[in-house]
DNA sequence: CGAACTGTTGACACCTATCAATTGCGGTGG
DNA sequence: CCACCGCAATTGATAGGTGTCAACAGTTCG
């Protein structure tokens, strides 16, 4: 595939223009693809690290197997998301990786972002950027988690999915795909899949959502943000004006 | 002061090994320190984002204040940490910083952080070796708030602190400072100041910490561990052999 | 057509929030 | 040094949200 077609290569075009030679270096990421089916995991926790990956095609997300038997879903990855960036520093996997459905990644040693550091100024900013911005996803769930109800959760992560499918679809209705399982919500939102399943009915009933299969429809995406009281600073991806006056390139 | 003696470098050698020249750029960090005494909020959110600064003495957090009145406390800053550098991407601050205690910070704009990428690829992946880590100890923050009993988040968040402390001062006995009132403990931990007050009551009485105004003495830290189903593999901050032999500087 | 999984619904228990009153502590001024 | 004030911490009673257990319905896929 030309590299302009790169899902990896639109994500960090999100945050800063690029040069063919940063494209191409981007590019030389995704030499291996590999198709995997729903369910494979690409890691497991505890696992030794040497390799990131990109996410060309399909849902992924990262967990953590908790002592009490639960499980945590820390991360839902979508096509065009680095997996493992976060993992860069530890020597043994936190997370495991899932594929939620069929999809395609491209596995590259860790050893390559380094040579991503050397090699672009504008690379390394846009990966810190990117991290940042996980980062800030993150921090958005923790306060759901700590402070907002069973239909807050739901609301809020409802809207962040919405948003994050338009920043890649800007076109897509009010109504988008969401492949997981009440199992899985659950386990991202903290709530029992008894709960998840009430408390969507509740939101269906209140006409806040309607749902068919897989398939959510946001009526009034306001009045959505509203319940979650969203905030939508932090999905705000456009750099700072300062990277464009960034000191010039050894 | 001797740069041998700032908190940022030790900081920053608890990762990798720095070269003078290296040592040299982040004491360049800590050029103009300003003393600010407890209580002090260095940046409101929603503030204009413009600089970071380092923590060369005293405690801070960062929080969010919520729609619904309360306030989510995001971290806890040591002396030694740079404080913003999750905020790099935004152009506005998504969190506020107060003081816990009297202090000394010293602010840098952000321009000088893409300097330090140009100027030492060492300093660049210690810098994302630091987010990495910041971003697990989140990580960690989000599991025990999803899935948790109030007992086992306030006994993790003890062990955390232990655990930090520890490893900027080896020596420290059984016992530790902690500034925080059971309010600030409970907007860290999405609890009630009361549930605070009654878990630790209830941990005090079985044994597990023993308490004096602000000391927490913790006489069997294995114990504590156990009861917060700790991992110690995040707060492991060796990075991984593979940057002994990184690409050379430019 | 049946098996296995996912989602729904009900009854009940438990943990934590809430509201309120009281105690203890640190700082201040007489 | 002591009385006083304000804040932090404690303790009690009650309410509410979510977990747990269990049964049942619906869907998917062989």
């Amino acid at each position: 595939m030309a590299p302009e077609e790169s899902c990896i290569i639109r994500h960090f075009e999100h945050y800063r223009r690029l040069s063919p030679k940063e494209k191409e270096i981007l590019a030389s990421l995704e030499k291996a693809p590999t198709a995997v089916s729903a369910g494979t995991t690409l890691w497991q926790e505890g696992k030794a690290a040497s390799e990131f990956c990109t996410l060309s095609a399909g849902w992924a997300y990262s967990y953590r197997n908790l002592d009490c038997g639960s499980r945590q879903i820390m991360e839902i990855f979508l096509p065009g998301d680095i997996i493992g960036l976060r993992e860069f520093a530890f020597n043994e996997h936190l997370e495991g990786v899932t594929m939620i459905e069929d999809g395609t990644v491209c596995y590259f040693p860790h050893r390559r972002l380094l040579e991503l550091f050397r090699d672009s100024l504008t690379l390394t900013t846009v990966t810190f950027a990117i991290s940042n911005r996980q980062q800030a996803l993150l921090c958005e769930r923790l306060v759901t988690l700590a402070r907002h109800s069973a239909r807050q959760r739901l609301a809020h992560f409802l809207h962040e999915m919405y948003i994050r499918l338009r920043q890649t679809m800007p076109e897509g209705g009010p109504s988008f795909r969401l492949p997981l399982s009440q199992q899985q919500l659950g386990d991202l939102l903290g709530l029992t899949p008894v709960h998840v399943s009430r408390t969507l009915s509740a939101m269906s009933e209140d006409g806040l959502i309607y749902r068919n299969h897989h398939t959510i429809n946001v009526p009034d995406i306001k009045a959505l943000a509203e319940e979650a009281s969203f905030n939508d600073l932090y999905l705000n991806t456009n750099l700072r004006p300062l990277f464009e006056d960034a000191p010039p390139e050894s």
